[in-house]
RNA sequence: GCCCGGGUGGCGAAAUGGCAGACGCAUCUGACUUAAAAUCAGAUUUCCGCAAGGAAGUGCCGGUUCGAGUCCGGUCCCGGGCACCA
């Protein structure tokens, strides 16, 4: 708490509103500007408290304004923000907005105005909503990725990537959307539509960035099994990555003046299984090896297969195609003949574009070989009886001379060793992780901090700032000339946007930055980053290049990758973050957001993470310990919400009808947090009521505290016994995130405390408390009615007393064979004998004794006596 | 096809291997009220029974156990992800 300077604001703000009856429109409203003045959720960079830092993961702020997803998980990371402030944390919960995006661009296409104004329109919505619902956000950290001072270190990452040579230029067949006028990611390409807008996308050669995030397979899979996160996202990863072991094996051609073919196998023990090979139809040695009586033939078949989108090749999995090269090769373990064929099921861009093909045991090569009359031998034989093909599971090799008998794995080893031995093989691992697609042509967006350049003012560059480039020089060739990467200095950060005449790309794939003659052809000096339009004179002095900016943008994901880290220290101007709050703040201790970036932004953010690690920005490996996805809330009819099916819920309606408070308890209350689960609004009068009845018992009619309540009154013995329960449960509830249970628990206490005719303050604040986290406004507003000081959250979270639960009796059950009898209240410590006498004195009980010998008693103390009779 | 989740009342759900259905919704009955709302008291898994009581019951089949919603094997259905990756 930081109220130095503000005691009279304090004082006004401390005390409650005036309302008779629980009115939340005046209540409300009141405790947030009283948060807002006492810098409630200011989180300090110098505390001796441990720290606790929960991340949600901030909003795109679309026109749509708040979905009711966010509120959902955004309330679960507010109740635990809220409950380890008050048990002593130096709490981090900050926000910010990922604004970079594609349809602020759109919507600057058809309007005409810039982005950026839409962008803050947006976002002053989006932060007016999420205020109305009383989140505990250090709005003092409040980040936006298009501030040119938080991409400015964007754009300094980057640097760092290309300086380490993780970052280069590719022409490369790319997903393009004629519709939105760009290239998108494999990842934003859901089903062959793109995943923004559904449009139909294709292929098309495009000269990209990409980043190099395949160096990090290795230890992206590995770092897997540090993190604690959903398995299923952990598996998702893990099959994102796609990493094999296998070996890459040198076939040579019958025409050995076009060198050997190398293939890719996860089954080197197959290899005497071979009856033919296949060529990826964009494979290089295509064109070289075909026999000229099947040329023809195969030039078709490229054709058609160059036609059809991945999505086709994919989808027409039903019946395989291809065709004979007329050419042949020869198997490295026995010299046979094996004819070479081209089809569009193996694809270039895995392996090595060609495999042999093992029709005995792969069912793909066996659909094919039995579809073009292909020989199929086997080679691994199942054990016992017939083995039927394919057969991909387990056996030992036959048919393998020098390695019959072997099981698979051995063999495996083995042949991989010899073949190494011969310089004809060797083991290799492969990912199906690509690299990292990183380029956009669009205008809303980070600009590249590169320039392009001669070699001669490339070499001059070099010369003068040598650390600042990569190793290998960055280049493309364009119409015969060759282009060199140049980063600006750090110095010269950031690169803004520059404003444009128009947001429509243009059509041929470059952004509409290509239009801004003044600020892409430039006199560019190479020590000092600084930039003239090249329409004007050369300026004086040494270090001036001619240089054409890049023209590209970067994805939305670039600004997502490391916000978490800016949180620490939002206002550094030397820094991304100062060293100290890097150290003392750390990764988040809990990260909360949707299933659906399992593999996009939680992949990408690990990636720059690592490399940032290898840096020494970060003293982590990995940034996200602990994840937790909220699960998605359908509508009301149990189907996805949607605009078009009219059953999507708007936060603003609820707590103009119910209050956050309900609104929050409600979202909880709904069953776990990572279920899917349908909105019900009678189940909002529910969790209301039950506000609405605490409010009851501790204000009377009259407004004034309850009669029943006092600093003098005894609570009866139950109720102090469930007190202690509750705060245990309730605690124990929210470090597990079980909301919905803790809610439970305190909805039984308030069932017990209207019973109860006298209740003291000390209980009746200690029950505010735990409700503080969940519905903090009322909490807040009973707290100061009841004579509590200054703010409910600042008192220390209520400790329960072990003593007070438990109890000098309980319910003993009594079964018989196993099935529930009678039941009977027992002194604490009852022993077995007794327990057995009195279940035989039970008159529920003895009938199913009568005459049966008793051949076992089961007893397990204070819960049950379980008698096995005959 | 493969990999994850999940199937419990009319509904959302709860249950360290130990009384299945806490809590909430909905419904019904009663009290208060001229009346309604709100509130309060009570009932509400199914079947048999006037009742006392009994029997069955956590998708389905089987197993382990004194005891299974919970553990194991199989199977069906629903949701999510991946999908010609050699």
């Amino acid at each position: 708490m930081t109220g130095r300077g503000k005691v009279s604001l304090w004082r006004v703000h401390t005390m409650a509103t005036k309302c008779i009856d629980y009115n939340f429109h005046e209540i409300e409203p009141h405790w947030q500007s009283f948060w807002e003045h006492n810098g409630s959720f200011r989180a300090s960079n110098q505390s001796s408290q441990p720290k606790f830092y929960v991340l949600d993961m901030f909003p795109y702020p679309s026109g749509a304004g708040l979905h009711i997803g966010h509120p959902e998980g955004y309330t679960a990371t507010d109740i635990l923000a809220r409950y380890k402030r008050a048990r002593g944390f130096n709490v981090l919960h900050p926000i910010g907005w990922d604004a970079f995006g594609l349809p602020a661009e759109q919507h600057a296409v058809k309007t005409g105005t810039h982005p950026a104004s839409n962008t803050q329109n947006n976002i002053v919505n989006f932060k007016r909503q999420i205020k109305a619902l009383g989140f505990s956000y250090d709005w003092d950290r409040e980040i936006d990725t298009t501030d040119p001072k938080y991409f400015r270190w964007t754009q300094w990452i980057f640097l760092q990537l290309f300086r380490r040579g993780l970052a280069y230029v590719d022409e490369r067949p790319v997903w393009w959307c004629p519709e939105l006028r760009t290239v998108l990611a494999n990842e934003e390409v859901v089903d062959g539509k793109s995943e923004v807008g559904g449009f139909p996308v294709e292929r098309r050669n495009l000269r990209q960035w990409v980043l190099r995030i395949t160096a990090y397979a290795e230890r992206l899979l590995a770092d897997l099994k540090e993190v604690d996160w959903p398995e299923s996202t952990k598996r998702m990863q893990e099959a994102w990555i796609g990493r094999s072991e296998g070996a890459e094996i040198l076939f040579d051609l019958e025409n050995r003046a076009l060198g050997p073919l190398k293939i890719f196998t996860t089954r080197p023990d197959t290899l005497f299984g071979c009856t033919y090979m296949v060529l990826a139809p964009e494979h290089p040695l295509v064109d070289a090896l075909t026999a000229p009586e099947h040329r023809a033939d195969v030039e078709a078949y490229r054709r058609k297969a160059a036609a059809k989108s991945d999505l086709e090749r994919t989808d027409l999995a039903k019946e395989k195609s291809g065709v004979f090269s007329g050419a042949y090769a020869l198997n490295p373990v026995n010299g046979q003949r094996v004819p070479i064929w081209v089809a569009d099921y193996v694809l270039m861009g895995y392996g090595t574009g060609a495999i042999m093909a093992v029709p005995a045991h792969d069912e793909r090569d066996f659909e094919f070989a039995t579809q073009f009359k292909l020989p199929i031998v086997q080679v691994i034989s199942s054990g016992s009886g017939e083995t039927k093909l394919p057969h991909v599971g387990d056996g030992a090799l036959v048919n393998s001379p020098g390695y019959d008998g072997l099981p698979w794995p051995e063999a495996k080893r083995k042949i991989t060793a010899d073949l190494a031995a011969r310089g004809v093989g060797k083991a290799t691992v492969n990912y199906k992780l690509r690299d990292w697609l990183f380029s956009r042509q669009r205008y809303w967006g980070e600009p590249f901090p590169i320039v392009w350049v001669s070699a001669a003012d490339y070499a001059k560059a070099r010369a003068l700032r040598g650390q600042d480039l990569p190793a290998e020089p960055v280049t493309f060739k364009d119409q015969g000339a060759v282009h060199y990467a140049l980063p600006l200095p750090a110095g010269a950060l950031p690169l803004e946007l520059p404003n444009v005449q128009s947001y429509l790309p243009s059509g041929t794939g470059e952004s509409p930055l290509a239009n801004e003659t003044a600020w892409l052809e430039i006199w560019f000096n190479v020590t000092t980053g600084a930039a003239v339009p090249a329409s004007q004179p050369l300026p004086a002095g040494d270090g001036w290049v001619r240089g054409r900016r890049e023209t590209n943008t970067m994805p939305q994901w670039a600004g997502s990758c490391w916000y978490y880290l800016r949180f620490l220290d939002p206002k550094n101007a030397d820094a991304l973050a100062s060293p100290e709050a890097l150290r003392y703040w750390g990764t988040p201790d809990l990260y909360v957001g949707g299933a659906e970036h399992a593999v996009l932004h939680l992949l990408y953010a690990r990636f720059w993470h690592k490399v940032l690690f290898d840096l020494g920005v970060v003293p982590q490996g990995e940034p996200f310990k602990k994840l937790f996805h909220q699960g998605i809330i359908l509508g009301e009819d149990g189907e996805k919400m949607s605009k078009s099916r009219g059953n999507v819920v708007n936060p603003d309606t609820i707590i103009e009808s119910h209050g956050t408070d309900t609104l929050r308890l409600y979202l909880m209350f709904l069953g776990p947090l990572e279920a899917m689960k349908p909105w019900n609004p009678r189940g909002i009068e529910g969790v209301h009521r039950f506000l609405q009845k605490v409010w009851r018992e501790l204000i009377g009619a009259d407004g004034q505290v309850n009669p029943k309540v006092s600093d003098s009154a005894a609570d009866p013995a139950e109720l102090t016994k469930l007190l202690h329960e509750t705060i245990r449960k309730v605690g124990d509830d929210i470090e597990g995130l079980r909301f919905n249970t803790a809610i439970s628990q305190m909805m039984i206490f308030a069932n017990a405390l209207q019973k109860a005719p006298a209740v003291s303050t000390a209980t009746a604040r200690a029950f505010l408390q735990l409700l503080a986290p969940f519905s903090p406004h009322i909490a807040e507003e009973l707290w100061s009615r009841l004579g509590g000081s200054g703010s409910v959250m600042a008192a220390p979270w209520p400790a329960y007393d072990a003593a007070r639960l438990t109890a000098t009796e309980v319910k003993l059950v009594f079964q018989v064979n196993g099935k529930h009898r009678g039941d009977q209240l027992v002194p604490v410590g009852t022993t077995q004998d007794d327990a057995l006498a009195l279940a035989r004195a039970n008159p529920k009980v003895a009938p199913h004794l009568e005459g049966r010998a008793v051949k076992r008693v089961v007893f397990v103390p204070g819960k049950i006596l379980n008698i096995v009779v005959e």
